[in-house]
DNA sequence: CAGAATCCAGTTCGATACTG
DNA sequence: CAGTATCGAACTGGATTCTG
């Protein structure tokens, strides 16, 4: 539902269909991007996809992460129905925290963009090295 | 370069190996995640996936996308080396944008992500509204 | 046309303090 | 332990104005 209207010549653009067009400022799609677009989901996920997860063991595994950032994000991830938290009523209280049926699938395209970046991340750095060292020298 | 050892050990986090962990706050491949982490990234780079483009086209077809942004983004690009600038010497002045080589294998991974997008926004948008109505109610 | 520069409102985020 | 609440500092990003 919602979307829809979005009847675009079939001219690809990264082979998008009809459904949602996030090239529509106004597209619901675009929410998809900004949950991506958040950098700790994308981590708190891939250490999700390995299993359950305690929501101290989460913040000891990604650095530089603050509490309320971890806390938001899995707020999120829950809402949009990808994480399931689970409250083990115990002294003291523990929580845990895993993918859902809809999370796991996002692991398999994140696991391609991860990928992609171990195997050109090198190239990143080097092409930005030469770039600034460029840029330096017109000044 | 860099890179290599993709030999990693079959299950692991998304399946990271040792080389740039994403998971450490100062490894560089956090940038990578800036990177997409970007929403106008992975809009321009979708529209340059399809060949060369102009600003004004880009500007044109991205919906909401501010000058300054897409200006931001493309110097980003192009520092990261994923992006090619020309600047044809006319007046008015023409200066198009096309994907470099390493700028194009972005497009895979990018692809597979917009391809789950599409095919789960819907089942995302869902869960919120109920999430959103169970939270409503139990105030 | 393609962009650089400036101003500034709005948002984000970390640090801190407190609770069930 | 696993949060919630709050408050500034920092950053983001849009609107506007000006240039080669």
């Amino acid at each position: 539902m919602v979307t829809a209207s979005v009847d675009q010549p079939a001219a690809v653009r990264l082979s998008i269909p009809e459904p949602g067009d996030p090239y529509a400022a106004a597209c619901p799609s675009r929410r998809v991007l900004d949950l991506i677009g958040d950098k700790w989901t994308v981590l708190v996920v891939g250490i999700l996809a390995e299993g359950t997860a305690r929501f101290s063991e989460l913040r000891r595994r990604i650095d530089g992460i603050s509490q309320k950032m971890l806390t938001q994000t899995l707020r999120m991830l829950e809402r949009d129905g990808l994480v399931h938290r689970t409250v083990h009523a115990e002294v003291p209280v523990r929580v845990e925290y895993s993918l859902t049926e809809a999370g796991r699938t996002l692991v398999v395209p994140l696991k391609a963009l991860q990928e992609w970046a171990v195997q050109h991340f090198g190239d990143v750095l080097t092409a930005q090295a030469e770039h600034d060292a460029r840029s330096a020298q017109d000044e």
